[in-house]
DNA sequence: AACAATTACGGAATCCGTAAAAATT
DNA sequence: AATTTTTACGGATTCCGTAATTGTT
């Protein structure tokens, strides 16, 4: 015997102290309350209140209660939102990636994706990812790091590789390829938001300082009229900001050898969605940009 | 908008398959469960039913939210019994133990515990043992595992040390005390039920068999008419049946050296009990057996 | 014909609000 | 005097069972 709204009057009563307050809250009236949480300790067989005429309390049994109470309630909460989020995910489909470039792919690609498709605009953490496809907020995410839960397939799609852009005229351009050891001390212009490469960079490069830029368009705007070395990745073709700048005939961009500097992209997605997310990975491979 | 009746209505129709048979299992009638699975859709806003006019079935959707209308069953189940058992521990508490000395140490305090105290007669498994705890099932625990839960306290109480008895004129008798590898290819008298403590002598004795006796009495008879040699602890002087045995004059008891014989007791605990369990500790240590 | 699901209708249980009472600060 | 809890009573909602309907196997 369990009533939901007996759950929301405890846990409320937990946080207000009092019956009054709690009625308040609730919309409802005192007596309301007052009945509520006497049917609660009758149904459960249990003494949740001390009580004096004036003051009701709760016993330590109570404050456990509300607690479990509380986690009832939330659980019940998670259950419905992913019912409904899979019935969602039945004709729509939602799509996200720690990764800028393959976050420009998606974009890119979108046209050629089922029309009830939404792309997560900006970069999700790597953290919870599991529980985002669980919860079905996510049918796919595309991430360098797989999840590690049984219940999740994952797949490797490919490598993003990271670049650099410099002046021609300094000495280390003078190469086909470079190391991060060779850019310390310098100072790049860096989009904010590049996910987990903003720590690579951050650690690989010894004694960098590093000029983040949160609007694109002023991002676009300093590297063309400046010549600090900013990053690349062998996605950044498909963004129109940043392909301006390959005009730029006094930049050399050279790829970082450094295995850091190769992230794999693997896509996870619950077993369940298979068939749906099938055709996308496969689009996903037939459109990943060469490894240069 | 979560109503209980409407969730085991949608269980047992996914174990059943037919609405008619669901109402049977529920004893209700069908129309009931007509009305109660269209008010379940109604108030989730979802599609769970493929309706024809002489068969319904679950959707994909329909299977998950009975999926997670089961698990939300069990964790109201458990959380109502987590309350109950709380409340019954304020002025009841259940003591187990997963080693035979301690248990028997239990039983020989008994007449000094609080009056309202059970201890478990069976030795509990180092599974779940935290389970055990936060549900509220056991106040107390003696264990050698010590859960590493955060919110479990554990106490070091001391330890229980095997023995073994041989008969005098053998001739491994003749020393002050022995290792494991002394024993092999020799047969043992072993009560069934002695816990993690099974696993420790099959694994230490190399082709040594194990006669295991289910009674006590059996072992007791049958060690004290023949002369299989037959384990013991710091803890045995405790139990009666036992104790009778170290009357015969011809055995000789010789405690045993490797490291795995010298199994470590911890107290296991919510936070909360502290109060109630800490003079038991105080009393376990007080009556805590030599080490011989 | 038998079975399964649904709809319609009336009764029963439950839950709520208003009003009033009791007791404390 | 103002708050807080509790009890009593009447109304309203909701939930259920019986009976009847529809459609399939």
């Amino acid at each position: 015997m369990l009533d939901n709204y007996l759950l929301e009057e405890l846990t409320t009563f937990a946080r207000t102290g009092t019956l009054a307050k709690t009625a308040a809250q609730l919309n409802v009236t005192q007596p309301t309350v007052t009945r509520g949480m006497q049917k609660l300790e009758a149904d459960w067989g249990v003494r949740l209140f001390d009580r004096q005429p004036n003051r009701i309390t709760l016993t330590p049994t109570g404050k456990l209660a509300a607690q479990e109470a509380a986690a009832l309630l939330q659980a019940q909460h998670q259950a419905i939102k992913k019912v409904q989020n899979f019935e969602r995910s039945q004709h729509h489909l939602t799509i996200g990636s720690t990764l800028p470039g393959p976050l420009m792919l998606l974009q890119h690609l979108r046209p050629q994706l089922p029309v009830q498709t939404t792309i997560t605009a900006d970069l999700l953490t790597d953290q919870d990812l599991t529980q985002k496809l669980q919860d079905r907020d996510y049918t796919l995410i595309l991430t360098s790091q797989a999840p590690t839960a049984p219940d999740i397939t994952t797949q490797f799609l490919g490598t993003e590789n990271l670049a650099v852009n410099l002046n021609q005229f300094m000495y280390q351009a003078n190469q086909a390829d470079i190391r991060f050891a060779e850019l310390k001390d310098l100072s790049f212009l860096v989009i904010a938001d590049i996910g987990p490469w903003r720590d690579i960079i951050q650690r690989a490069i010894p004694g960098a300082k590093f000029l983040y830029q949160d609007q694109r368009e002023a991002f676009r705007e300093i590297s063309a009229y400046t010549d600090f070395p900013y990053f690349n990745s062998n996605f950044s073709f498909l963004d129109p900001l940043l392909t301006t700048n390959t005009s730029k005939t006094n930049t050399v961009r050279l790829p970082i050898r450094d295995q850091s500097a190769h992230m794999p992209v693997y896509a996870a997605y619950l077993p369940t969605n298979q068939t749906v997310v099938a055709p996308m990975i496969r689009l996903l491979r037939e459109n990943w940009p060469a490894t240069a």
